[in-house]
This record gives structure tokens, sequence and C-alpha cells, in this order.
DNA sequence: TGTGCACTGGACTGTCTAGTCTATTTTAGC
DNA sequence: GCTAAAATAGACTAGACAGTCCAGTGCACA
């Protein structure tokens, strides 16, 4: 039954995404599989015919969803003006870090990370470690123009990009009643920035 | 049943304990009511005289978790080195937000936000927040005797735990094969120290 | 010594859900 | 149009678990 046969792999897509959607929306538990099937328009039966089990519908859904290559899209900057550039990919990061499907699959990754190793070392490596290195190649790039002082560029990557998530996100994640406006956000960022340029120039 | 009758508030605790224990541990499904009480040495029963369902138990047991007051100490801190006393303040972070309890109780509460918001709340508030608050309140002071220069001390405080967090934070939350030895966790720290310092000098 | 409360253990109910099975219908290629 | 694979609806099994019920035990206090 496991064996997913040749012709309707458009089923299959739609199982997946309906499970995606589900399960970043609801958690793993309360997410059945009746409920998939019918959300993706499928009988059961045709669930289990793509996905043996439960648990590897949800792999499956996870892992498409923890690929973040290009997000930062470091290559098309403009490093003339290096300050602006760092703020551009401190605002990129900000509104992919808090937006409402990376928190979902932040969060499940890190609540199932004993039951699926596997998959919360597949998001770490899709997701913060791909980001990090992104940034630090960026800060490498601007080291070797002499525009920055920066020795260690994997360590100020992370520096970076844990400074720019700052209070907003934590308030995001656990959805708290206080939230910060646009403007704050945006002030912090750019706070920041100057702070990080400070530190490195 | 619901009221705790007057006398042996020790078996209420009892519960209580292996509550957390279990929760923290296994998370809010995978944690039996059944289990609970045999964990507690105490039968079912007795669990619902103290508590009237699994939902109450588990805000109570998470709840009495979530304070982190007094963690940092920082009244008793020796400022006339600051660097020095920052990076006290920085290595007790460090091992407070990195401990297994802890992190369990930050994912538990960050994946249950939407079934208890409340919860999430007491957390932010009784953690975060209240951490936040504390090294604000040391980086007031630093200012106010012109050691450092800090105009804002909250986004500081903000930013400076942020940082020392470092990349360890993360492979710990996710459990990533890779983990960071305490050489290179003290190092990041003491760097990272020295960034926050120099950008706030 | 007797009364009543706290507690025990285990049986029991109702519900939910993963996963299977069957009989039937749809679809695609020849 | 024929055939076989693919899909469907829905019934069904089996197990887990929250929460209740009950009959009985032990302890505290008067």
């Amino acid at each position: 039954m496991t064996k997913p046969r040749s012709r309707n792999r458009i089923k299959q897509q739609q199982v997946l995404n309906a499970a995606t959607a589900l399960f970043t929306d609801l958690g793993y538990h309360a997410t059945s599989m009746a409920r998939i099937a019918q959300s993706a328009n499928v009988s059961k039966q045709t669930v289990y015919a793509y996905f043996s089990s439960k648990e590897a519908l949800f792999s499956a859904a996870i892992e498409q969803k923890c690929d973040v290559s290009g997000l930062l899209d470091i290559n098309h900057l403009d490093l003339s003006d290096p300050k602006a550039a760092l703020l551009t990919v401190a605002k990129r990061f900000f509104l992919m870090v808090t937006s409402k499907e990376a928190l979902a699959v932040h969060k499940i990754c890190a609540y199932e990370s004993k039951k699926y190793p596997q998959l919360s070392e597949l998001f770490y490596q899709a997701g913060p470690e791909r980001l990090t290195a992104d940034v630090a190649k960026l800060l490498a790039e601007l080291d070797a123009r002499q525009l920055i002082n920066i020795k260690a560029p994997h360590i100020a990557a992370v520096q970076f990009l844990l400074l720019m998530k700052g209070e907003a996100w934590g308030r995001v994640e656990f959805n708290t009643a206080k939230q910060l406006s646009n403007e704050e956000i945006d002030k912090y960022l750019s706070d920041s920035v100057d702070f990080f340029w400070r530190g490195y120039s």
C-alpha cells in the first residue's frame, strides 16, 4: 500500500499540501488522518496509498516547509551602502521569521524534536544554518571590501540574526496580548543594525 | 470532587511535581492521567480530587515552572568591573536558557500557545519579560555610573539577552547532532560581551 | 471505640482515531 | 468500448485515554 502508483501525482501533492496546512495550523496530535483526507478532497484510502502512516506523512509535510534557500537573496544586494544592505537583510529575515508558517514549523520541530530527531535536524540545517551561512558570506564580502572589520563571519552572522529577532519575535511566538507596532519594529531593526555596525567597524 | 479537601497538601504537591516532570519530559498529549497518578504514587481518583481536569493540572504544572525571578541575581554583582559583571550575567542566562527544564517549558508553552493563551502569556511575563527587566535595570545602573552609554536600557537588554543565546541555544533546542563545546561557548559569550560593550561605550 | 474523611484499586463508559477491509465507481490507455 | 489500475465511501477493528463510579481500607480525632 505504501507504493505511490504511477498515475496521479496531483493527488499526492493535494494530500501533502492539506497535511502541511493542518499540521502547521493545529499541530500533530490535533490533526487526524480523516480530516486531512477530507481537506484534500480525497478518500482516506488514497492518503494511505501515498503515505504509509501518519508519521510518514507528517515528516513529508514538514520537510517541504523547512527550506528557506534564497530567502535573503544576498547576491543581489547593492553593497555601495553596506548599512542599508544589512537593514534590507534584517527586514527580510524578520518578516520571514515572524511569518505564521515559519513560526508554526519552528514550534512543531522544536516540540517534536524528541520523537522526530531527523526532522529537527533537517529543519536546523535547511533553516537557521542556511540563513547563517548566507549572512556570513555577505559579511565576509563586506570585510573583503574593507567596508567592515569582521574576522569571524560565522559568529558575527549568528549575532546579527539573533539581534534582528528582537523583542517582537518572542511576542509573536508566544502570542502575547501586547504586540509591537511596525514603527517600533522598524526603529528596533535600524537601531540594531547601527549597533551591529558600531561593534564591527 | 474538584475541591481540595483540607488535610493533605502533601499529596497535592506530589501530584503537581509528578505532572510537571512528565509534562515537561513527554509533552501534553503523551502524558496520561493514569501515568501521572502512578508516578505520584497516588490513585487516579486523588488526582481528580485536587485537579478537576487534565487541562487544569497541566496549567498548574507549567505555571510553577515559569518563574525565573532572582535567577540573574543582578543586585549582588560587583560593578567595579562592568564587563566582568556582564559576562557573569551572560553565563547565568545561558545556563538557564539551555537547561533541560527551561527548554521544555519554553517548547511546550510555544507549542500550546493557541490552546492555552493565558499560559504562554504567563510564561512570557514570568520568563523573558522578567529577565529583560532585570538586565535593563543593570544596564541603567551602569549608565548612571557613566560606565557605559545606554539611553534605551530596555532595548539594549533585549539585544544583550538575544546575543547571549548564541548558536548553542538553537542547537540545544533542536537537539542537533553537532553540539558546541564548553570552550566554544565560553569564547562566544566573552566575544559577545566585548561586542556588546563596543556597541555601547 | 466509633464516626467520617482521605485515599485506594479497579472496573467501567464514552469517545476518538490510526489503520484496514470491502464493495463499488471512476478514469486512462489501448 | 474494454480492461485494469486508481479512487471512493463507509463500515469496521483495536487500542488508547479522560473521566466516573463504587466498594472497601486506613487513619484521625472525639
